[in-house]
DNA sequence: AAAGGAAGTGAATGTTGATTCAGTTTTTGA
DNA sequence: TCAAAAACTGAATCAACATTCACTTCCTTT
């Protein structure tokens, strides 16, 4: 006899094992040629199964993202975990953006190439995941300015976005290339990080 | 009577009254909600009209990406024309980025928001004006190698791609928010420019 | 001012793909 | 072991658009 906690247990199982299914597939065909049947197929799974656990394709987007976003986060937490340097932080967490896309490519490609169209497909809807990844961003660089590490007069707010973009995009173009040289992959990161160390280092004029 | 040349003229005309209809529907409604009828509603055109002009809706895209792109390109080319220094150039190229947001919203957010999807809707297509546009920052970088002004140690090609991830990802955020203060532009704009110059600048050591 | 052609129209067509649901299989609990 | 419930299936339904094309309007030329 199953308990109910164990019944609970399957049916979870098999709602992850859509969604990542569902994952595999939004990485390999993008955004607009996914359908659910291509999704079923290769949770080896009918069509109508997926409306059992998802009410619609939307919210089984929308719950994609949130998962993605939020293993993302773990991710990024546990590396920067006991660091307290804000120099170190930001290179740990240039460094675990490498390892993220090693380990999870369909991960990575979905947050840089699908997840910031999201709200243009799935109408009205912010990922509150993903503001609290750019926050960890940004709270690296606030530290970073307290323990005097980083210049002051730049706002961190803006300085987060920034960061994130030039990362994102580094990994965008690694992604979309044919992905031979895993050189330029580390070679970004060392470029980036360099840059941002001397960019943000306190400044002797101004 | 008509010349040749007129007709001509005439049709380029209502080819370029679809084409800036169709930049405002795709600002205003994204990629996926933008309907050959909303376009055509727009234009001031029968939906049947489109198809005197534009073999396909595919089609009709990739034509507009490549105005958008000639334009802003255009733009950018004739701000930095006579400058020589390249410290100079990376600071009219971000001030000319706040221009072109301010003065064509709409392009800006087609170039931020759907053109790098481009590639996944539109099968197979590369902006090959793009690309320019991304090399179009890399000479900057490079001049300004050549010229004493940049630290050399850091590649050019990796770097024209995180200045742009950098740039662009500020114009998404302003673009995306309720674009209320204009302050926030101007503000991204500065630090932005501030973080590259320092971070660019010759290392007195490594 | 009238014929012939060019341009434009928008209802009808066809396709694609999300969603439903009647029927089938599996699991549960006695 | 068996009946009820839960889970699953996939063909049928339905809606949303892109695209077409028979017909109308406009323009050009003589």
């Amino acid at each position: 006899m199953a308990s109910k906690a164990q019944k609970k247990a399957a049916k979870t199982k098999k709602r992850e094992l859509i969604l990542d299914a569902a994952i595999e597939v939004l990485a390999e065909r993008g955004f607009a040629h996914t359908k659910i049947r291509n999704i079923a197929e290769a949770a080896g799974v009918a069509d109508g199964t997926i409306y059992l656990y998802f009410k619609n394709k939307d919210e089984l987007l929308i719950h994609l993202f949130e998962d993605v976003m939020s293993r993302v986060l773990a991710m990024f937490q546990e590396a920067l975990g006991d660091r307290t340097r804000a120099d170190e932080k930001l290179k740990v967490f240039l460094q675990t953006q490498i390892q993220m896309i090693e380990k999870e490519p369909s991960i990575a490609k979905i947050i840089s190439v699908v997840l910031r169209q999201s709200s243009t497909f799935v109408q009205d809807y912010k990922n509150p995941l993903f503001s609290r990844y750019l926050h960890l961003i940004e709270e690296i660089l606030v530290e970073g300015i307290e323990q005097k590490l980083f210049r002051s007069d730049l706002n961190p707010e803006v300085l987060s976005r920034a960061v994130f973009g030039a990362v994102d995009e580094l990994t965008l173009a690694w992604l979309l290339s044919s992905r031979r040289e895993d050189t330029s992959l580390e070679q970004s990161v060392q470029v980036i990080t360099k840059l941002l160390l001397s960019g943000l280092a306190p400044q002797a004029e101004s």
